[in-house]
Order: C-alpha cells, then structure tokens, then sequence
DNA sequence: AAAACATCCAACCGCCGCCGT
DNA sequence: AACGGCGGCGGTTGGATGTTT
C-alpha cells in the first residue's frame, strides 16, 4: 500500500463530472453569502453532492467573478512565455502575473498552444528557445496562508450581527427568519442524544462553530470549539456575512408570528425590560413546532394555529428540488423530531425551563 | 455523409507543504 | 516530534467539439 492520505471524501458519495447550471448557481449563490473559510465543509452547507476540492476547483477556475474569459491577448501570451522561461511550470506563479487568469488555464494554453508556438520558434532559431520544465529555482514565495480572522474583524462582524438584531433593524422577513431558524434547529435537535442534553452543572457548548478566536460568552479570546463535525455549522466571518441571511435559506413550513419573532429577536432587552413573557412564548412555540414539547394549553394551540395560517409558502426550483437536501435545509419532516423528544430529558430543577434555554450563553449574550 | 483524427479544456487525481494538536 | 487535516499545486485524463480524409 502506498502511504498516500485518506480521500478527502467519500467518493461513491459525490457527484463527479462536468457541473450543471443548478450546482452552479448553488455554489455562488452560498459563496457569496458566506464566503469559503471551509471548502471541506462547504458542498455539505451548501447542499451540494461534490467533494470540497471539485468545489474549489470550479470556484477557483470558472464561478468566480474576476476570472476572464476568451482567448488571451497577444501580450498575454508574450508573459506566459517569458515567466514560463524563468519559473518553469510553476503555472499558478505565472497565472498571479496575468490578472482574471487561473492557472489551469494558462496550463492548458501552454500545452495546446504556446508550446508549439515555441517549438516553432526553436526551430526557425535553432533551438535557442527553452519550452521544456525549466528547474529555475527562484525563491519561491510562500504560499499565503489562509488569513486568521482578527479581534478587530470578529468585533465588527459581532457588531454587525447585533445590529441586525436591533429593533427595527434585524430580518426583514421575520417568518423567513422563524422558518429558518426552525429548520437549524430542528437539525440540531434531531442530532441530539442523551448526552447532549442540557446538565446544569457542565459548561454549555456553543450551538455555532465559530471560524475566528470569538468566545460569545467571555467575550473576545480564543475558545475551543467544540467538536460536532457532522452536526455543526461553521459560521463565516465574513465583512458582509449576516446570520439572518444565513438561515434565510430554508423552506421549513412553519413561522413565528410577528409578535414571537419580535419578542424573540429583541430577547435581551425582552428580558432586561421583564418582558421574559414575550420572549418565551416564542421559545415555547418552536418548542411545540420541533416536537419537544406538548401543547400545554388551548391558547399555545391557537397560537401555532395562528401561526401556520399565517405562514408564506416558499417556491423552490425545480432544478433546486433536483439536488441533495442540503444537510441545513429543513426539507425533511418533523416527524424524526417528535420521535426524538422521547430520548430527551429536561433539567429535573425546572421541568418548565425551555430546550431552548440550553443555550443560554448563546441566547442571552450581550453581544448578540 | 461518416469515420478517423486532432484539439481543447474542465475536471480529476495524487502529492506537497503548512499548520494545529 | 509525530501526526492528521486542509488548501493548493501540477500532471493527467477523457468527453466534447472541430477538422480532415
């Protein structure tokens, strides 16, 4: 056996092959929310059946927005053939000289083009001309490393996320927010076992991978981050990412209705102001709508019936219902939920404390 | 018209180096 | 120091398309 590393994924698993249209969209629509910190993770998040590196490469060659397209210009290949002399196939060296060119290109143009070219000229020079792998050594510059995400970077990103959740301020669509939400959740919690439910005495894990040193509850500093690999999504840090817009991609079925999801997005000052009422129906209702808890009341069972009334149903495309339910999306039923609720159990100190109210680091910190 | 051949290029594969543990 | 995960790189492949016979 060669020592070669484990495949980076299951390949009886991914799709492999030339990328349609659908998968296209897929992919930049998500890169562009939430940019690449992870392209492991990414076709899982995004909802595609390709391995991280067909994400990347396409990404990297085709998708995105400042590669060139057509035929290279004269001058272009003038440079390809002058840095090829001196770095030899160091194509992605020779591909940063040529802006909006990658380097698959410029391989691909050399061996079907400028190679000739070359040996053209060689031949009418006699032989003067270098097309071979030129072993140059110039100092190679290092390859730039994947930029750590700073405090300064995690502080505004914060600053952004709280800023969405200020009144007036946050989700647009607040039942887009409530169907998505449910659907994290709902994932969350159908990957729950016994020993993920909440015990009063252990420190709480975050729900959300954060990709930068951001400890929700202390504040700014390293954290370990806890492993869920499968369960977990990892949270862009992005300038532009907002987590609104994160969970706006779902098509679960069911909404808070305006006055839950206020009380639930203005939870802190909810709860400063004594209006903890407000903020928990909401939680209750999710509760209800994820199976975890029984109605416990006509009015609670009016509540969601309200709410399902009001509800939007969302269009998804035909070529979007053609791919693999994203692992986040919310396209499976509730029932695997419900059936889940039996494995849990609540804190025995407060049989009426929420599920939700596991998360109380994350729910309550101020700086969300 | 059709078979054979040539060319193009997107995508795959395996290896390497960096980094965190 | 050793190991594993990951992104990046370069070599190669194979299907699509174009050209020639």
């Amino acid at each position: 056996m060669g020592k070669g590393k484990a495949p980076c994924c299951d390949k009886s698993k991914v799709k492999k092959g030339p990328w349609s249209p659908a998968e296209d969209k897929r992919l930049m629509n998500f890169i562009q929310k939430h940019g690449h910190e992870n392209w492991r993770a990414l076709p899982t998040l995004a909802g595609l059946l390709r391995c991280g590196k067909s994400c990347r490469l396409r990404w990297m060659n085709y998708l995105r927005p400042d590669v060139k397209r057509g035929n290279l210009t004269k001058e272009e290949e003038e440079t390809i053939i002058r840095l090829h002399a001196a770095l030899g196939n160091k194509w992605s060296q020779i591909a940063s000289h040529l802006p909006g060119r990658t380097d698959n290109e410029i391989k691909n143009v050399w061996h079907t083009h400028l190679r000739k070219i070359l040996e053209c000229r060689s031949s009418e020079s006699g032989g003067n001309e270098s097309f071979g792998s030129s072993t140059t050594s110039l100092s190679s510059t290092s390859s730039e490393q994947a930029s750590q995400v700073t405090i300064q970077e995690a502080t505004d990103h914060f600053a952004d996320i709280q800023a969405a959740n200020e009144p007036g301020q946050g989700h647009e669509n607040p039942k887009e927010f409530a169907s998505s939400f449910s659907s994290y959740n709902s994932n969350i919690v159908s990957n729950f076992s016994q020993d993920d439910v909440y015990k009063p005495d252990e420190p709480m894990e975050l729900a959300f991978n954060y990709m930068g040193p951001y400890d929700a509850v202390n504040g700014i500093q390293e954290v370990d981050k806890p492993d869920m690999s499968n369960n977990m999504m990892d949270l862009s840090l992005d300038s532009d990412f907002n987590i609104w817009d994160y969970f706006g991609n779902s098509d679960q079925s069911f909404q808070l209705n305006d006055v839950q999801f206020n009380a639930f997005q203005n939870s802190n000052s909810a709860i400063e102001n004594g209006q903890k009422d407000a903020y928990m129906e909401g939680l209750r209702y999710l509760e209800i709508e994820l199976g975890l808890r029984e109605l416990a009341s006509k009015e609670e069972e009016q509540v969601v019936v309200a709410s399902k009334e009001d509800k939007q149903d969302v269009e998804a495309s035909n070529e979007d219902k053609q791919l693999e339910t994203p692992t986040m999306s919310a396209a499976e039923p509730l029932e695997p939920q419900k059936a889940n609720r039996d494995t849990m159990t609540k804190p025995d100190s407060d049989p009426d404390m929420s599920y939700f109210e596991m998360w109380p680091s994350w729910l309550n910190n101020p700086a969300l």
